[in-house]
Formats: C-alpha cells, sequence, structure tokens
RNA sequence: GCCCGCCUGGCGGAAUGGUAGACGCAGCGGACUUAAAAUCCGCGGCUUUCGGGCGUGCCGGUUCGAGUCCGGCGGUGGGCACCA
C-alpha cells in the first residue's frame, strides 16, 4: 500500500482514448425508428448559439444532460441524445460588417471549433444526428412546414405596428429597444405600421393555457411565467355610439373586466395608433401633433415609468347604453395600449388608478359607484386612491346593491340583451410576428405578385437558398438590394414577380428543431414514425431566460406540426430542467480596469493582487460571467488543466444544479484530486482479482453495506437531479474504503474477505461515477480487469440483503428533546426497544421524578417519552 | 405596483414531520519528509456550574416532536409591469 509506487492517473492520455473507444463502439448512436421493443429516452439540451468558443454555462448544461443520458443509457433505455446549432442569427452579420467575413464563414468556423471543444467533454452524443440551422437541408424543411402552417392558415400576412429603426431600416424585436433607442444604431425607435408576417399563436392561447397542468415535470414557476404571459382575462366588448359619426365610424368598442363599474363612466379614451384618433387627427392640427408626439414617445421601459398619464380631448361624444341622454368625451390617451383588447377604455376613475390619475388631471368627473366592504356610504368619497377591490354598487342603476361580482354577470346580461356589447375572454398573447428584415436567417418562402398577390413557393422549388454573393456595406436587408435573388416569376401566372426578401426570426428554427433530430437526414422535415417513436423529449435542459419565449414558441409549433398530421404529441418537453447561471467574483484594478481571473493572484487572507505587477485588485461581486466583466473562465483552459471529467465533476459537486454555480479554483482542484484518489484507490486492488469468499469478516461485511447502500442512494439522488447529493455519496464511499485499508491492512491473506469487499467497492464506485467521470470510470474498470465498456454496461443492483440494517440507531427523547441514543437490532420488540430507552444512562436521569404519560415509538427513528412531574 | 423563489456554521450545501449541520471548500492540529509539495489521519455552531441551556432570518401557531406544516413580519433575489 505504498503510494509512492501508484501511478497517478494520466487524464491527458486516458480522456482522448476513451472517447476514440465510445466513438469505434458506436456507443451512442441510435436510429431513427428503434424497434418496438426498445424503452426509448430522449434527453436534449437547449442547443448552443454558434459564437466561437463554448462557456462554463454550456458545459454545465451539457453535463448535466450527458449525466441523465449515461444514467438513462445505464438503466436499459435507447437513449437519444444529439447535438446541433442555433446557427442563424445576428451576431455572424455584425462579423460580416466589422471583419469582413462571410456570416456562413464566420458560423461554419465558429461550428468547428465549438465542435472540438464539446468533444472534449466526452459526450456521449449521436454527433451523427448534428444539424446545423443555416444548412439549406434544415431550413428548406422548415420552409416545408411554414407553407404547411400557411394552408392551415397558420401563417398569414398583416399589417401591424412594429418598433422601426429609422438608421439601420429595421424592425427591431422589443428585447432590441432600448430606453426607446435602437440597441445598435442608438436611434429612436419610431412605431411603423408594416406588412409583416405572423403565425397565429393566438389561436392556441387556450390550449396552450390549458397544456400547462399537464406539464408536471416542468418547473412550477416556467409554467405561471407562460400562464401570465398568455394572459387570460375575463370581461366584457361593450360598444358605445358615437353621437356623430366620424370617416365612416359610428362607435367605439372597449374591452373591460369591469362592466360592474359601467355606471362609473366618466370618458372613453383610445390608443393614439387607434382608427378614431387617426379620424380625429385628420381634420384637428393639434390632435394629428399629439397623436405624432405619442408615436415617438415608443415603448421604453423608462418612457413608461415616467411618462405622466397625457391625453387629448378629441370633441366626438359618446353615449352609454345603461344611461339614456347622457354623452361622455372621447379623448385620445398614451396609457392605452393599441396592442391590448381594443385599443380603446372606458374610463372608470373611482375605480381605476390611471382613470383616476387621468381624470384628476383633466377635470373629469369621478363619480362613485363602488363602495368597499366595510365602509359606510354616508360621507364616502374617492380621494387620489382608487377603490379597486370589492365592494357593493351604488348610484349604479338596475345595479345598486349587488356585490361587484354579481354586478359584473348582471352588467354583462343586459348588455347582451341590448346589443351593445357581450361578455368575453381576453388574452394577452399577441401573435407571433416573424418577419426580420436581415440576411442570415431562413428565407420566407413566398412570392409577391403583382397580379396573383402572396404566393407560396411551390413546394419543389424549396429550399429557397440564401444567395451567397452579398454586401453589408450599407445598412438594411442586403436580400433587398441584390441585384438578382429577389427577381423570379410568378409560381401562379408567370408574370414577373419578387420573393419576399424577409427572413424569420430566429426562434422559428428552434421550434421544431428537436422533431428534427428524431430523423434528421430525412427527405420530409419529419418522419411521423420516427417522431412518434421518440417524441415527447423525456428530458429538456437549459435555461430559465427560456421560460417564455422559445418554450412557448415551440409548444405552439408542436401543435401546429400536429394539426399537419407530423407528430401525435402537442407538447414538445415532458420534462423541463431549468439550470441556474455559472458565476465568478469580478476583479478590477486600481485604474478601473475588469481582469481575468487569471491575471489575478488571490491570498489567503481574502486579498487579490495582480500577477503581473502586483498591484492591488479590488474583488467584486460574485456575479454571472460575462465578458464585459471579464469574469469569466475558459473551460478549454480548464480541461487542458484539469481534464473533462475535473470540470464536470465540480460543476456536478458544488450545489444543485437550479441555483447558480460559483466556479472556483480551489473547488476545481479540489475536484481534480479527488479523480486523483479514486485512481490510487482503485490501483490497491487491481492485484486482488480472486473468487468470491464464502464467507465475510466484519470489516468486510461492513464496507459490503455502504457499497451497496451507495448503490441505492447514488440512483436515488441521480433520478432527482440531486446530483450534489450524489457526489456526496461517492466521496464517502471512497472515505469508507480507505478506512478499510486501515483497518484490514494488517490482517494479510487470511483478511476476512476484505480485499475481495474492497475491490467490490472500488468497482461499485467506478460503476456508479460512470455518468458524471466517464472516463475516470472507464479506465478505473480497465485497470480491474473489464474488458468491455462501461458506457455499455448495466447500472448496479444492490443486494437486498445489504441494505438491511444489522443493528440501527435510535433517538431517544424526553418531551421531544434528544437525552440519548439506543443500538437496537432490526428485529427488536417495542417492549424491549422501550425497556432499554428508558435505561439509557442519560434517559433515566431526565426521567426521574417524572411519570410517563405516553410512550412513542417511530421505529427505526426515534423513541420519545411524554412526562410529568409524578 | 403585482406574481414567484430563497433565507441552515467562515463558504457551497445535506436532512420521507423524528439524533440539524452529511459531503465538499477554506481553516486549524498531527503523521510522513532534511524541508516543502503531494499524501494520509484528526478537529471544528454558541454557551456551560459538564447535569444542561441556546441554536436553521424574526414573531406566533399546529404537533409527543418543526429547518421541514400553517399565519404574520423582515430581508434578499428574480419575473412581469400603463394589460383596462
Amino acid at each position: 500500500m505504498n503510494q509512492d509506487v501508484l501511478p497517478a492517473y494520466d487524464f491527458r492520455d486516458a480522456e482522448p482514448r476513451w472517447q476514440r473507444a465510445w466513438e469505434e463502439r458506436g456507443c451512442f448512436a441510435v436510429v431513427d425508428v428503434p424497434p418496438a421493443e426498445a424503452r426509448t429516452y430522449y434527453v436534449l439540451e437547449m442547443f448552443p448559439y454558434p459564437s466561437g468558443k463554448i462557456h462554463m454555462g454550456h458545459v454545465r448544461n451539457y453535463t448535466l444532460g450527458d449525466v441523465v443520458a449515461r444514467y438513462k443509457r445505464a438503466r436499459g433505455f435507447t437513449v437519444l441524445h444529439p447535438m446541433g446549432w442555433d446557427a442563424f442569427g445576428l451576431p455572424a452579420e455584425n462579423a460580416a460588417r466589422e471583419r469582413g467575413v462571410h456570416p456562413a464563414r464566420w458560423t461554419a468556423d465558429n461550428i468547428a471549433a465549438m465542435r472540438a471543444e464539446l468533444k472534449r467533454m466526452g459526450l456521449s452524443i449521436d454527433w451523427a444526428r448534428e444539424i446545423a440551422t443555416c444548412e439549406p437541408e434544415y431550413y428548406g424543411k422548415q420552409q416545408a412546414l411554414f407553407l404547411a402552417m400557411f394552408r392551415l392558415g397558420l401563417a398569414e400576412r398583416r399589417e401591424s405596428w412594429v418598433n422601426w429603426d429609422p438608421v439601420d431600416n429595421t424592425v427591431l424585436a422589443n428585447e432590441q429597444v432600448i430606453d426607446g433607442r435602437g440597441w445598435r444604431s442608438g436611434a429612436l425607435v419610431e412605431k411603423k405600421l408594416l406588412s409583416q408576417w405572423f403565425l397565429r399563436i393566438t389561436a392556441y392561447a387556450p390550449e396552450l393555457l390549458a397544456g400547462l397542468d399537464t406539464l408536471t415535470r416542468w418547473p412550477e414557476r416556467v409554467r405561471l411565467m407562460q400562464a401570465r404571459w398568455i394572459g387570460r382575462s375575463d370581461g366584457a366588448r361593450v360598444r358605445f355610439a358615437l353621437a356623430e359619426p366620424v370617416a365612416g365610424l359610428a362607435e367605439v368598442e372597449v374591452y373591460t373586466t369591469r362592466p360592474d363599474t359601467l355606471f362609473g363612466m366618466s370618458f372613453v379614451a383610445v390608443a393614439p395608433e387607434h382608427p378614431l384618433a387617426a379620424a380625429a387627427a385628420a381634420d384637428d392640427a393639434a390632435a394629428a401633433a399629439f397623436v405624432a408626439e405619442c408615436r415617438r414617445m415608443g415603448t421604453s421601459e423608462a418612457a413608461i415609468e415616467t411618462a405622466e398619464k397625457r391625453g387629448y380631448d378629441t370633441g366626438l361624444t359618446v353615449s352609454h347604453p345603461f344611461i339614456p341622454g347622457a354623452r361622455f368625451p372621447v379623448w385620445i390617451a398614451n396609457f392605452v395600449l393599441m396592442e391590448y383588447g381594443t385599443g380603446a377604455i372606458f374610463g372608470c376613475p373611482c375605480g381605476d388608478q390611471r382613470d383616476l390619475d387621468f381624470a384628476r388631471k383633466y377635470g373629469l368627473p369621478v363619480p362613485p359607484v363602488v363602495l368597499p366592504d366595510g365602509r359606510e356610504a354616508a360621507g364616502f368619497v374617492i380621494g387620489d386612491v382608487a377603490e379597486t377591490g370589492a365592494g357593493t354598487l351604488i348610484n349604479s342603476g338596475f345595479l345598486d346593491g349587488l356585490t361587484t361580482r354579481e354586478g359584473k354577470a348582471r352588467a354583462i346580461a343586459a348588455l347582451e340583451a341590448c346589443g351593445a356589447g357581450e361578455g368575453v375572454q381576453n388574452w394577452r398573447l399577441r401573435d407571433w410576428g416573424v418577419s426580420r428584415q436581415r440576411y442570415w436567417g431562413c428565407p420566407i418562402p413566398m412570392i409577391h405578385c403583382a397580379a396573383c398577390g402572396v404566393v407560396a413557393v411551390p413546394e419543389e422549388q424549396l429550399p429557397v437558398r440564401l444567395p451567397e454573393d452579398v454586401a453589408f456595406d450599407q445598412p438594411g436587408n442586403p436580400l433587398d438590394r441584390h441585384p438578382s435573388w429577389k427577381h423570379v416569376a410568378c409560381p401562379a401566372c408567370g408574370a414577373a414577380a419578387v420573393r419576399e426578401t424577409d427572413t424569420f426570426d430566429t426562434f422559428v428554427d428552434s421550434s421544431w428543431y428537436f422533431a428534427r433530430f428524431c430523423s434528421p437526414r430525412a427527405a420530409a422535415p419529419i418522419l411521423p414514425e420516427a417522431a412518434d417513436r421518440w417524441m415527447p423529449v423525456d428530458q429538456y435542459i437549459g435555461g430559465i431566460e427560456h421560460a417564455i419565449l422559445h418554450l412557448l414558441y415551440a409548444r405552439f409549433v408542436t401543435r401546429a406540426l400536429r394539426e399537419a398530421g407530423l407528430v401525435q404529441t402537442g407538447e414538445p418537453f415532458a420534462g423541463l430542467f431549468t439550470q441556474g447561471m455559472v458565476t465568478h467574483e469580478s476583479y478590477r484594478a486600481a485604474d478601473g480596469r475588469w481582469l481575468y481571473p487569471e491575471e489575478v493572484e488571490r491570498d489567503a487572507q481574502g486579498g487579490a493582487t495582480r500577477r503581473s505587477d502586483g498591484a492591488a485588485v479590488t474583488v467584486g461581486r460574485i456575479e454571472a460571467m460575462s465578458k464585459s466583466r471579464r469574469n469569466t473562465v475558459d473551460p478549454g483552459q480548464i480541461i487542458d488543466r484539469y481534464g473533462a471529467d475535473t470540470a464536470r465533476w465540480f460543476i456536478l459537486s458544488d450545489n444543485p444544479p437550479e441555483r447558480d454555480l460559483e466556479w472556483t479554483e480551489a473547488g476545481a482542484a479540489g475536484s481534480y484530486r479527488f479523480t486523483q484518489r479514486l485512481y490510487r484507490l482503485t490501483e490497491a486492488s487491481v492485484a486482488d482479482a480472486g473468487p468470491r469468499p464464502p464467507k465475510f469478516g466484519a470489516a468486510a461485511e461492513a464496507l459490503r453495506r455502504v457499497g451497496h447502500r451507495t448503490i441505492a442512494a447514488v440512483t436515488e439522488a441521480l433520478e432527482g437531479f440531486a446530483f450534489n447529493v450524489a457526489v456526496a455519496r461517492l466521496y464517502e464511499l471512497a472515505g469508507a474504503i480507505a478506512e478499510a485499508d486501515r483497518s484490514g491492512a494488517d490482517d494479510g491473506r487470511d483478511d476476512g474477505g476484505l480485499a475481495w469487499a474492497r475491490r467490490e467497492a472500488i468497482t461499485l464506485a467506478a460503476r456508479l461515477v460512470c455518468p458524471m467521470m466517464p472516463h475516470l470510470a472507464e479506465e478505473m474498470m480497465a485497470r480491474l480487469g473489464y474488458a468491455g465498456l462501461l458506457a455499455e454496461a448495466a447500472w448496479p443492483e444492490p443486494e437486498a440483503a445489504l441494505l438491511v440494517a444489522h443493528s440501527m440507531t435510535l433517538a431517544v427523547q424526553v418531551m421531544g428533546r434528544l437525552r440519548g441514543t439506543i443500538e437496537v437490532s432490526p428485529g427488536a420488540s417495542e417492549a424491549e426497544i422501550l425497556e432499554r430507552a428508558s435505561g439509557e444512562t442519560n434517559v433515566a436521569r431526565a426521567l426521574a421524578g417524572m411519570r410517563i404519560i405516553k410512550r412513542i415509538h417511530v421505529p427505526g427513528r426515534v423513541v420519545n417519552f411524554v412526562v410529568a412531574p409524578a
């Protein structure tokens, strides 16, 4: 047992060697349609954007997925675990602008670099199924799916208000508008009415909401976020007749959740983009100026937060369905959103804070119509705070005396009776605008013909390929400026026509890739027999930042695919796990510059200095790794120094995977030491191959119990995503093996089977550690003489007899306070146990002079004596 | 403003309502070494008259027994936010 002669584990030799072995054996390859008897399991991590380098977030994501994949494979499942690239997007175009490299080239180089890095991690991926969304092979299929959705009426072209960047000449997503300015150009963003392609996600709003209840293996908070985003609300539409029609408009329709407060109406307000506002602006310069100003205000959050409620009285009036003869003014108001409801509201100042602020500012009446519960009618007035809660209706004609709840139903019934409105559900969810004025995306397969209108590209002409000869020297969309690409013959009439030059939002690409992975080389976009065999994804893993958009779009598209008959499931992801971020300390030099961790030397007292010159460094917050703060650690360098297994092990060991993980050098070094320790423990058993002895001594028996209990404990931990607990149990097993070495080292050959038990224990350690540190596990098994690959081996089963304890420790309490412990055999009778418990020295002292009222015995756990003074 | 998490040693964390702090990191002590590194072993909430007392953000409740369940409060992080 001399440590000096034991060789160290050389991961630089072992890791590539085992990766080759797995690849040559094809351990992780699966077929599109597995045989009927195969139990399938689909593990998927959110596929990466090929930025050029993997980061620690990727390492965490793919390590988590790989543990699940390897574990499930060992449990006998046929596991689909693929990898691909979310390869379209703006950074490639930016690289083209800034460095003159073509987006396709830039992307391909990045993919090659990142693939190599991922392969060094030793992931159990079927690389033959790799896809990249920027390949015509993929996006052509996507075009076909879009046409299928078009035929189903789920895709349509429509005018809508968009964020328009007047400098870059492009539409911006809401996320790309920062403080009212374009994130790249810095130009003030305008609202503009444009023709855009939409996917009709709202058609599935009720289903997408109801489906959340079936997703029992999704985090509750993701479901809550989606439910809120879909945003069902119950209320009524109410039509108010205009006193005089304007520009052909005879009425204003509003949406409200409070039809009970209709008698508290003070005004009607419409959004600046509302047709009635446009009509008013047509012959009123002041109205036009107000509308134009609102448009410029844009959608910035800062503007909304600080913006006063502002309005413009159009001079128009409406009548009230319940109050004959009354007239109410119609205002244009900056706080009314065109996108929600009908783009118009009725103002009830007493019951809505915004309406109240508005009424107070412009001197509009504030009739009180809800008496809050517990308030007296006498002297009740509305101050500067609206009463939004429940109460009793007053000053409300036929609704007087009803509760707000009853009033809603009665008011809706009355509206429906007189034809002035009806009860409706309203949804916050809006249709998904997918048009982007970008080059590096999937072309929308449509053609605009002067005679025929919008015509779909015939299927046999797919894919509509991106042209390669494009220039990025001007802002705007290069496809639009290309000399020939967009000019085609109309498929319907043959006349000269033009292609749609918009490309798809990249979220479209990631809304069906999981289905393509099931049959990635099929001629059809999706092979139903393959998709039905694998889908839905059993375990999807990724960051919480995709809680709404990506996951909601994918749920919608999967439903559309089902309607097209391509898949059977409506839900793409049966299980979802959202991992935490990887964080690190940040460092700042005296001049304020951020420093990379490798530039900084930490000392034991918590101080820090710069390696290059010893200058003092300020240690900043622990926060998400980001390039701007330079608090990043390069996975490639970590693997160079410690190996992939160490990186994987540390990431899994430190804390639960849903929480943020702080990467620390000390923690990584500790994990590395453990890899070496396991290897040394293995080496010490290499020479001890031999038959199982008929009987085991006490030390051997004890070690065997630890080993088999560890199987049960690690299995349970892995099933529950408690990887840090699985790691802890394996540390304990290693500790138990080391302890057995000490206790049994001097016994010579006849050691009561300890050498055999020890070898069994280290073998179990290798097999249990395999999902987490697959290379080391293979190396350990090989050293122990195993000829096969652990990657193909079954998960160990514990021997039931070894899980039953010989003796157990019971806590003994008096009045719920621990007074001592007793050792009992599992077969001991309750009477015997109570006798032993009350006799324990400390317990007896506590019981002295007391009368025992009640004896509680929880088998295997605790004995508690409830006592009173004698 | 609304919604949702989270709060346990120096740190990360563990704990089917049943011995709080497993396991790791950092620390301290010891062995080995000429020495160091590596390795191996050990210690560790606070307090105490050594019986015990107090300890899982705070206050209260349920229970024989609460980190765990319930009510309230505080702190903290995140999501949404003029959604009618």
